[in-house]
RNA sequence: CGGGGAGUAGCGCAGCCUGGUAGCGCAUCUGUUUUGGGAACAGAGGGUCGCAGGUUCAAAUCCUGUCUCCCCGACCA
């Protein structure tokens, strides 16, 4: 993409409305755009992120064998009434009625539904279990929505549903999401925290949270330390079941009383295993070994509008955002600084070219703007590498390659300067 | 829902107390000079002052109602 055909409306003065360093940086970098109190548009630069954010989510689900599906935001009330939650769920639910005065609902999350989907197709303990989820906007109509995307009342959402023959059954399956949460969470470059928690609306006896520790987060964990530098993919479900991290709610309901060290952090993925609550009031029975068998479920939600927001919360600094490569919006900013030269045009137009045929996501500052704009924009964006074609090309024949994140920089000769790029976004894939 | 704050040009704000018909910075447009860290000068365009009603010769300003947004608290991914 080129700069100049990038929508991209960032702003100068911070916005008046927002508190938050997310937030603010979403607004000035032209990110996302406020519809209505907690509801947004995402333009360009922010709905990048979020589809590298999805890519990450879709690849990972498709590895570990989860059928993608796409159920509506919009729910007949039926079903709720089946489950009860009709009138429990209460008001953060946005009710609708048609024009023929039925009963609707935008659902705010979809073990109803997928219920009832089994129901009707799953019709042989011999295809269990089944694993399916989504990705789709949901919708709770919070008291208060506030700190833009991070609590908003439109949000986007993967939830993932599982259907097993018996509890035993259950467990494995949800600590295979467990894992795969794991690896979604550090492929997106995020130091994530699983955590125990209480199930709530959902029901069920084993839940857990995945945090981001930042200081600005709404939440509040409890945790071992040493649970931050262990690789915990490699650990066995038994020793996943009994870390020493909960959340604030479970650790004090639960008078645990080990040593552990207080965080502040945002929620960013929450599993549960609820069992039959949901199957059970669909009368959900399968036949099995001359008996009823009413399926074992688990829901496995991550919070994806949120993730951009927290990823800019855990990593900033005064100049704007630092992405981590995985989910930049672009991987390498060209920055010309130079419009008005020949040479200049040529080795910036030359790279962009390679980079792109190399299917590097690259975005090429074409604008005819002073470098002070160039060069502030970059860095509000947070692109990871910066490309520099200006002086030094036409004095020396060298580029300068620099690295947001330390600001690091490195001059080479232009010819070089691809190879290099390519290599380095290559180790990190 | 309780408590607080705010709606004036695309963005950030002043003006309101003490009524006299709207201003500043940034952005935008034109021109000239600039160009390795948010340029300078000259000129130009842009506003139903959230909305409705009332008081008044006259309302951004006073009064009443209403809508919206933000912040603090209880709820949540």
């Amino acid at each position: 993409m080129k700069f100049s055909n990038f929508f991209i409306p960032t702003l100068k003065e911070n916005p008046s409305d927002a508190r938050i360093v997310s937030h603010i940086l979403m607004l000035k970098s032209g990110m996302i755009r406020q519809e209505t109190s907690g509801i947004y548009s995402w333009l360009p630069l922010g709905y990048r992120v979020l589809k590298k954010i999805i890519k990450i989510i879709e690849d990972l689900h498709e590895l570990y064998e989860v059928n993608q599906i796409l159920m509506p935001t919009i729910q007949s009330s039926e079903i709720w009434k089946k489950s009860g939650r009709y009138d429990t769920y209460g008001k953060e639910m946005l009710r609708i009625n048609d024009r023929h005065s039925k009963e609707l609902l935008y659902g705010p999350t979809n073990e109803e539904m997928i219920t009832a989907l089994g129901k009707q197709h799953i019709k042989s303990y011999k295809s269990l279990p089944q694993y399916f989820y989504h990705i789709q906007s949901k919708f709770r109509d919070e008291i208060r929505p506030r700190f833009g995307v991070m609590r908003a009342r439109e949000f986007l959402m993967k939830d993932a549903y599982s259907f097993d023959i018996n509890e035993n059954e259950g467990v494995k399956t949800y600590y295979r999401f467990f894992r795969l949460y794991l690896k979604i969470f550090k492929s997106m470059g995020i130091p994530i925290v699983p955590v125990r928690a209480l199930s709530g609306e959902i029901g069920g006896s084993l839940s857990h949270e995945f945090h981001l520790i930042v200081d600005s987060g709404e939440s509040e964990i409890f945790l071992d330390k040493s649970i931050l530098e262990s690789d915990l993919e490699k650990l066995k479900d038994e020793d996943l079941k009994n870390l020493n991290s909960f959340t604030d709610e479970y650790y004090k309901n639960n008078k645990i009383s080990i040593k552990l060290e207080k965080f502040r952090s945002i929620e960013l993925g929450h599993i549960f295993l609820f069992g039959d609550k949901y199957s059970k009031s669909f009368d959900f029975n399968i036949e099995y070994e001359n008996k009823k068998l009413t399926p074992f479920m688990g829901s496995y939600g991550i919070g994806i509008s949120r993730i951009p927001a927290a990823i800019i919360e855990h990593s900033s600094d005064e100049r704007g955002i630092l992405w981590p490569e995985e989910v930049s919006p672009f991987e390498v900013v060209i920055i010309n600084l130079i419009n008005d030269s020949d040479e200049t045009n040529k080795v910036s137009n030359d790279l962009y070219q390679n980079l792109k045929s190399k299917n590097i996501d690259v975005i090429y500052d074409d604008r005819n703007e002073r470098p002070g704009i160039k060069f502030s924009d970059s860095d509000l964006i947070g692109i990871p590498i910066q490309i520099i074609i200006g002086k030094n090309l036409i004095n020396d024949g060298n580029v300068t390659l620099k690295f947001r994140k330390d600001g690091k920089e490195i001059n080479l000769t232009n010819d070089k300067v691809l190879d290099i790029i390519i290599k380095k976004l290559k180790n990190n894939k």
